[in-house]
DNA sequence: ATGCCATGTGAAGGGCCTTTACATCAAAGC
DNA sequence: GCTTTGATGTAAAGGCCCTTCACATGGCAT
């Protein structure tokens, strides 16, 4: 008894039904919860546990420590951001220009719209060295921006470096969504919104590469 | 016995010469120390209070909690800030353009050689509405970057909103240090700096709002 | 000299992270 | 079917942290 009702009795097994079932994703989506509504300094092991029903010393026998459980959540959140960049750019539909303006705004979006996600991505401070495939799924992510750039740097006559191109549309939403684009309660507010501002950023940016403006 | 030896027995009394002497200012101090060293996560009200040779309860007579004493150590990061960004802008000699320049190195410079201030400004999460004096302390600093802005946008042909333009120059700059600029161990490393990196896409961007390229 | 208030202490309650020894349950093999 | 075995969960404990409270102390004003 105490379990979360997850057990799916007449179907999946919910994997290899043990005494939980499959505490691993609860817990990740109890930390996601966690997360959402109290940043990811608010989060606990320990209450991830509880909300999952079980001991305290659970969670050790799935997860290394607190921030490999925060890694994990960080790691699913990047591959989340790469599908939703990519639909966003969607292959450079209707032209390179206007799906790289999608991209910068679904960058905005999924900061807004998935807080939890953005902040154990961004905000958790988990080193890379000791999560490898974290970082594997940051790179993956930020390779569609990448691909992007490249395309859109092949539609302009001066042919800027696709990297540095990359780098800075990636720097630019990143900068606009860690300021303002977040729930964060007691942030700054603007004159415009965010996405505004990260369009007319663009616009002023791929002028100055020679964009025939339109 | 066991103060760090900042009583200046001779001279100033080091404000109110009480039982430590200066405590409040010991605790910044160390606090700073361990964010430095540890992370703006790993600094603890407990060690703090070690460092500076008092018990565990004695910080409670100089600050309301652990995030008190973070606030406060954010503001004087950013009083530090406005001061490093305003040498930097020098009244916009030789010119606005260069002197914007010269702005935009000076907020990757302060990421990286003020990490713990850094930290405590815009990586810990303090509440900016429980923190009032913080709030005027980072728009005390934003207004350097207006002020510049503005000057800058009036010698340009195109005139843009001087607010726009501050915004976007803080953001890029904010976006490069957060993602680039960080002594942050295990981050991600560019095939450029990113005080090129910023110093380019000042390029492109001015050149889009009309700048004579040089 | 006296009393007040600011400053610091020690102890205590409550919480968290993590480890360790122990229990239990599922599946696999005999 | 029964036993073995390894994965999964528990209880308890150590260590650290945050915060509060009652109490001590020492400067300063009167």
């Amino acid at each position: 008894m105490a379990w979360s009702g997850n057990k799916e009795d007449g179907e999946g097994k919910s994997r290899r039904g043990y005494h939980h079932g499959n505490l691993r994703e609860a817990l990740i989506a109890a930390a996601l919860d966690l997360i959402g509504s109290k940043g990811p300094a608010g989060f606990t092991f320990a209450e991830a546990a509880r909300s999952a029903g079980v001991s305290a010393a659970a969670p050790y026998r799935h997860f290394r420590d607190r921030d490999d459980l925060l890694s994990d959540v960080a790691r699913q959140g990047f591959e989340r951001f790469e599908q939703f960049l990519a639909n966003a750019w969607n292959e450079g539909r209707p032209d390179p220009r206007t799906a790289v303006n999608y991209l910068g705004k679904a960058y905005l979006a999924f900061a807004r719209t998935e807080p939890a996600y953005y902040s154990a991505m961004f905000e958790a401070n988990i080193s890379l060295d000791d999560h490898p495939e974290l970082r594997k799924a940051g790179d993956r992510a930020f390779e569609i921006v990448r691909k992007a750039a490249e395309e859109l740097s092949a539609t302009l006559p001066s042919r800027p470096p696709s990297l540095m191109l990359a780098l800075h549309i990636w720097s630019f939403a990143h900068g606009i969504a860690s300021l303002f684009a977040r729930g964060d309660s007691g942030r700054r507010n603007l004159p415009m919104s965010p996405e505004d501002l990260l369009e007319a950023a663009m616009l002023v940016y791929l002028e100055g590469l020679g964009s025939s403006s339109k």
